[in-house]
DNA sequence: GTCTATAGACGGATAGAC
DNA sequence: GTCTATCCGTCTATAGAC
């Protein structure tokens, strides 16, 4: 009961390892080395390593919704909401600035591999993006809310590679601070383009 | 003559598929297949795979000079050539969305293998930055030159990383708009946060 | 400089004992 | 459910003929 089925310790550890390792460097011996059990024993949960990484982009999917959800009954305002997404940004921050996010590497990966779960892998993204753009529906945002959702998980796609190059932790505080204070502005409903950041 | 060295088709293929499918998805028939060659002959030019990556940096690191440099020299103003580093994303748009961007994915994939030369493949991303900076610093922005610099290659990186995932054509036109208004903005030198983006 | 042949390691996947 | 043993393919890399 305490322990978790074999079958959850591999997708756990295939979960890890494909976001440290990336998909195809990770075999067959490392998950069975990380779980501690025979590569052999390990047809018997999958067939094939196909299957673990839809079982893994299915675990990513039910987790991903669980904290959305979580969010969503947290957060006081939609703001505050959206807020939560931006913070992902600082709370992982020493996991991003060493393999990336989770989802932009994976997504990347499969579509160079032209791998079948490439569209399944890219839900998780869609996720996202359906939340963020209820968020900003609730602030008023009907006509312009799915490009909003998209510029956010844009930017924050665009500092997860950089952090991930450079290895700059001010810049991924700087980027944070940058998109918090977009997002103020569009509470405000200011109009026109984007004015000039501050860049502290 | 008008044949280029059996090395620099080499490096050429290897640029191509290590873009295309991923590094360490890339196998020496791979390449040996492109450029018609048998794949013994390949250790004539490489001692190992290693060393065919470290040349496709340096090319590519080259290839990037030259270009920036004729930026430089066609742009009218800093402002221009600014414009010239956006419009990648449109006239790279069709291998953009199939294969990201050749930097951000080669950093990202040598970050995740623990590769020796990720901080080779990094000053390609340097290069552009560095190059980035002294146009904001033509501009007056001496402070805050770089932040702005960097500012810019995150948000075409995310660009960049949704359009593969999304494949969403308008997606990428939308957001180069944004870029540009948002880089009117700097030029105007508005004080303050930046303000809300029309999302057209 | 280009080729063939091959070594040696490791990948995914299968069969069958316990 | 877990194990060992094994097959087959592909990979990097080497040796040596032409």
């Amino acid at each position: 009961m305490g322990n978790k089925s074999t079958r959850d310790q591999i997708v756990e550890a295939a979960d890890l390892l494909f976001y440290h390792q990336g998909f195809e460097h990770t075999s067959f011996s490392d998950i069975a080395g990380t779980v501690k059990i025979s590569r052999g024993n390990f047809y018997y949960h999958f067939k094939t390593k196909d299957q673990i990484l839809d079982a893994v982009i299915d675990a990513r999917l039910s987790k991903t919704e669980t904290m959305l959800d979580a969010w969503e009954a947290a957060g006081d305002t939609p703001a505050d909401r959206i807020r939560s997404f931006i913070d992902i940004l600082i709370v992982n921050k020493a996991d991003i600035m060493r393999f990336g996010c989770p989802v932009g590497t994976m997504t990347t990966e499969l579509s160079k591999l032209g791998h079948p779960s490439q569209p399944g892998a890219c839900r998780v993204f869609t996720l996202f993006r359906l939340w963020l753009r209820r968020q900003f529906e609730a602030l008023g945002r009907g006509e312009d809310a799915d490009a909003l959702a998209m510029h956010v998980l844009a930017r924050s796609q665009g500092v997860a590679t950089l952090s991930t190059a450079f290895g700059d932790e001010d810049f991924v505080r700087r980027e944070v601070q940058e998109m918090y204070d977009w997002l103020a502005s569009v509470i405000e409903g200011t109009e026109g383009p984007a004015s000039n950041p501050t860049h502290h």
